[in-house]
DNA sequence: ATGAGTCAGTTTGGTTTTCCAACTGATTAG
DNA sequence: CTAATCAGTTGGAAAACCAAACTGACTCAT
């Protein structure tokens, strides 16, 4: 009998599992742009309003957003990102830059010039003594 | 009269018009491991075939991925990535890593001891002159 | 104090997706 | 001939989604 393969288990489901839902990461995106109430998130991501509610109730469930009151008659809230909603940041980003080159035209990633006056090439070096940093310099030290 | 606010232009949304269906970044996600062929990646996965088929198509339709022909009779295809596919790979590793850290257990992002003995913390330097590199020193020259 | 407007939702009722299990059809292996 | 593999289809029910209207608690300008 073939034991009926599961799916894999993996963090990038996981991820998914939590902000995969229609329009949750565009709600990460507005709060990352500093957007924090909720007529403002409903018009900037196009999210049907009930959707939004429940998206902001489900993020905030699992620790990724928080309310805070910013007025209590009538009671109303502002949402922020905790450290697991900033964290996402890099996930956004990454799409951004897909979005940017592969969906967009705009292609070309920025090019920016050293005050040395050469094309800028990023090259990366201990900051404790300075020296350029690569493989056979770098020992990883925990698991 | 509000002039009835559409809803942000962006990069990251239009990403997601494009992978951010569900199940479309597990595929892009088995594909970048080598996994090829319409049953495995439905088991891997856990798609539902003909929901399967449908992101198959589309994400074919917008040049994420191509069929090969393996077979002709009866014509089998396997799915592999294009150019534009396989830069999802940062999407795919960001959210992996946000996955591990804040869903599953598994925290601690590696840490190293660069040669000198220190702790390694990246410092980034022009390639060009190997000074040091920061906001004031880089001018961009292009759009 | 009346009426208009803001804000954060909730409700309604209809449309669209998703899901699952079973099925097809071509082909090869035993 | 029979069973198994493979890449899908099909049908029907359940879940998610949607737009627009509505609530209720307020504020502000007349």
């Amino acid at each position: 009998m073939t034991p009926a393969t599961a799916p894999r288990e993996c963090s990038v489901a996981a991820a998914l599992e939590v902000i995969g839902e229609k329009w949750s990461l565009l709600v990460v995106r507005e709060l990352i742009l500093g957007t924090d109430k909720f007529n403002d998130i409903a018009a900037n991501t196009g999210a049907p309003r009930d959707i939004l509610t429940a998206r902001l109730r489900r993020l905030e469930e699992l620790g990724v957003i928080e309310r805070e009151e910013y007025s209590s008659r009538p009671p109303r809230y502002s949402y922020v990102l905790t450290k697991k909603g900033r964290d996402l940041r890099p996930v956004v980003m990454a799409l951004k830059h897909w979005g940017d080159t592969h969906v967009m035209g705009r292609t070309m990633p920025p090019v920016y010039e050293h005050s040395c006056g050469e094309i800028f090439t990023p090259a990366t070096h201990c900051a404790a003594c300075g020296e350029k940093a690569g493989g056979a310099t770098l020992t990883r030290i925990n698991p």
